[in-house]
DNA sequence: CTTTTGACTGAGT
DNA sequence: AACTCAGCCAAAA
């Protein structure tokens, strides 16, 4: 099991109508200064469509880049499909939406 | 092998 | 509030 799997599975974990920032996966995973490594984890997705890396956002609550399994106007959606509703800059509202597990551990 | 780059973040200016 | 700098570490050139 590779530092992406641990990624893979944190990210799994996001309940469904919430969203996660790269660096609070990369504290879960052990590895709060990972935050880069996260984002790489996700960029090289083997699991497109199996990790829900549509709920993983920027510390901002903006959707990554220029770019994603399709494109940021498929991961809005999905996120609003999720329950989730974007303000007018297409930010998500983290007071709102940000997953907060009970615990960092696991 | 060395250098650059990047789905990031937090601190400093 | 917007921009810059520095840390992090792996993959790509």
């Amino acid at each position: 099991m590779g530092y992406f799997e641990e990624v893979y599975e944190v990210v799994k974990k996001i309940p469904k109508g919430k969203v996660a920032t790269y660096g609070q996966i990369a504290a879960l995973t052990g590895f709060p200064r990972r935050a880069r490594m996260v984002g790489w984890a996700l960029h090289a997705n083997p699991y497109r469509g199996i990790v829900p890396c549509h709920r993983v956002v920027n510390r901002n609550g903006e959707l990554s880049g220029g770019f994603a399994f399709g494109g940021p106007e498929v991961q809005k959606m999905l996120l609003e499909n999720e329950g989730i509703i974007f303000d007018e800059n297409d930010i998500i509202n983290l007071d709102k939406y940000l997953w907060k597990p009970h615990k960092y551990e696991e």
